[in-house]
DNA sequence: AATGAATGAGGATTCATTCAT
DNA sequence: GATGAATGAATCCTCATTCAT
């Protein structure tokens, strides 16, 4: 049974069935045996190759961090202005992957891990910074206080999704990036 | 050891017992015995009145929402103007008491609860219902999109708090306040 | 609330409620405090009475077999011949009242529990002492070997017992009834 | 310490502790810690074969009545006549080992649990079954009534079994076996 | 590489029992 | 007499983790 090559198939199908078992569950009080199961693995193997639950999860939650990261790349390559990079930014953090229940789940289980998990906030903070420099970057010739608007403007962001994640039956996306846009237009018009 | 009257005491010990416990751990990995130790009982005296874990979290997140609630109360009662009822509002949404680090934990665990607990939902409903009509009484007589405002301005006081709740070393309280009011100048001005 | 005179009522009532929970549960895994409360008494009050869970048991099944002896001596009492006797004590070991599902779970688990409990194996000696003492009466005119004949009787009432009380679905007593004094006839005859 | 092929030797272990185990205490009121530890393994790999304690028992159960088949089975073989299939499927029945003090132990639960589980109901039903269709089947040429005769054999079977398991110091066997065989030569006699 | 048998600590929950009132 | 608050031991079960194969 034993084959070469396996390791980057199997670590993909843990690290999915990680997200979709937490997901499921909502909460990270799912088992290592659940998640290998899924995988089509033994409980074992997790462990062989991630070291453990939390290694696990973080893997599982930097895999939707880089899943973000490329979309976020994709939308900023085909913004053509300044005003059409923020609202790429916009539109990619609202992007129906990000809704999807299991994300949802990761992403709220994700903050309460930052509070006490060093990697955890370190992520974190990874996907802040990159934020930031984004908006910044479009912000810098629109505003005259870039880093208040992109401080702002990134609250907006997460708190939108905050809000559309935990509402039941919400549309989400399609609510928030107006609002949030809406918000930002209104902002550059009264500088 | 059986007193009579002794159930209100008993009780808001437990309470204070699991915000503090949370607090202390990050998240709801805590046991009932620990929550019961640090009260003072036994426990099986907590599931004598709360039922269980479940039960006893919800009980002290109801506790936090309901302090919430009178700070908002008295600070309300203290505003003369429209704008200076949104101050309050904002304000006591980032009261310190808001970034104490057992409400923050308690704050992010809820979120995760309100995935799946249909009680933990009901809460997070009430709190948000309550904000919104607060914030849609300020604002109506201010603006012409008040409903849109209020969502804006309640995703802003949700956004900054998450992001303030998990920034390391964070000022917090009045970063967060100065950069809402601020948005939400810029916005009425904009109309 | 304390009131005198009480006594006698709620140890009836206790022992009235420990007898419904056994039934209820099918096993001795019922709780005080459901008893109690079945009984619309307190814990408390029933430790005060009986001392214990097994006092109370026992109390119950002391209580079944003393409505067993006085249907035995009704029935005797309007027996008129030694064959009206054995008739009178097999009907009444098959009653309607033996077949209640509360009176099978106690004597099931009263079964079990004299296989430890002194207490219990004495009660269970008595009631068979008394049996044997009334087929050996009835039997004695009518065969050789009395003593064989009322041990073969004494199993054949319990045996039919405990195969009708967990028989799903059984008529239990009419076919327990005539098939006993069936082989009774048989045997006399065989003499 | 995992090692291959030892499921089969822990299933036996555990169930042989089981019996073991309830034979001691008398009752169900064992702790699976007490029997793991009897059978030389951890509380978790009784539950990682057998899945809780009533499945353990059960499986037990089954155990107790696979041995009792298996005799009943080698009695069967060697009797020549059809009244000698009769004498061995009596003696199977009160064979010594049904005597063991934790075979007794066994049954009286067996019946406790019987009231409630289906499966265990399953179990009693199945005994039944093939006990009477063995004394059908050897009674039929015996006797122009062989239901009711096998009826009343089966509860003398039980009936006595029950009064010697019960009996304090009882000889149990020889006396069981020899009144249930007088009383079948009298039935059959009487016809 | 991969398995899954095996461990054993840990925790929620239940309950008989006690005792202050 | 009567209550029910309070205890805390007891137990089932779960699960991360290890490791022989």
């Amino acid at each position: 049974m034993p084959k070469v090559g396996m390791e980057p198939v199997r670590r993909a199908a843990l690290v999915e069935a990680t997200i979709a078992e937490i997901g499921a569950e909502g909460s990270l009080d799912v088992t290592v045996g659940s998640i290998a199961k899924r995988a089509g693995v033994s409980s074992g193997l997790a462990h062989h190759y991630f070291g453990g639950k939390d290694d696990l999860f973080l893997a599982a939650m930097a895999h939707i961090l880089a899943g973000f990261h490329d979309e976020v790349r994709d939308a900023l390559r085909n913004a053509e202005t300044r005003r059409g990079r923020l609202d790429a930014l916009v539109r990619a953090s609202f992007a129906p992957s990000c809704f999807k229940p299991q994300t949802i789940a990761a992403w709220l289980n994700f903050y309460v891990m930052a509070q006490t998990s060093p990697r955890a906030e370190h992520l974190l903070h990874i996907y802040r910074a990159r934020l930031r420099s984004n908006l910044l970057h479009a912000l810098r010739p629109l505003t005259g206080k870039p880093e208040a608007m992109a401080e702002t403007l990134g609250a907006l962001i997460d708190g939108h999704y905050l809000r559309q994640a935990l509402r039941a039956g919400a549309m989400g996306a399609p609510e928030a990036t107006r609002l949030t846009l809406d918000a930002l237009d209104d902002m550059l018009e009264a500088q």
